[in-house]
DNA sequence: GCCAACGTTGGC
DNA sequence: GCCAACGTTGGC
């Protein structure tokens, strides 16, 4: 089991999105770090969703319901996608901020790579924001 | 709307 | 292969 976090902004896709359409191809990734993450998704792993330019928070977990394929709307390039399905709405969402203020959450990617938008996280990373969120599998 | 961080492109 | 110029992302 893998652990990752997406970001999304939410005015163009968002957690309500993906719980209205029960699952989604998540496309459009044009970064190689972002797609090589997307690549090493395995069905299964959890994904928490991060609303990014609005809300900036953490406000759901999702699932890898389908293993990285290329991406149909990449015109050219070796562009991948992985479908995703959501898990559950977190009870609390999980401000940028707040982890930006958690001692053990220095080293995530949000913090320290700003601009990656699909990222791996530690296991214990995923489950201290999932404390925080007051929210359990 | 600004700007820092960072990735990509292209000239040499 | 280096590096300057440029484009994009995303927090503030």
């Amino acid at each position: 089991m893998n652990y990752w976090l997406v970001k999304s902004e939410p005015f163009v896709f968002s957690f309500a999105d993906l719980e209205r359409e029960g699952r989604t191809m998540w496309e459009g990734v044009r970064n190689y770090t972002a797609r090589n993450n997307l690549r090493a998704m395995r069905n299964g792993d959890l994904v928490l969703f991060y609303h990014s330019n609005e809300g900036l928070e953490i406000v759901g977990i999702a699932t890898v319901i389908k293993e990285s394929y290329p991406d149909p709307t990449a015109e050219k390039g070796d562009w991948s996608v992985v479908d995703l399905a959501p898990v559950k709405r977190l009870q609390n969402t999980v401000p940028l901020s707040v982890i930006k203020a958690t001692p053990a959450l220095q080293e995530i990617g949000l913090v320290r790579q700003g601009r990656l938008s699909v990222m791996p996280l530690q296991p214990e990373e995923f489950q201290a924001i999932l404390q925080m969120a007051d929210t359990s599998i």
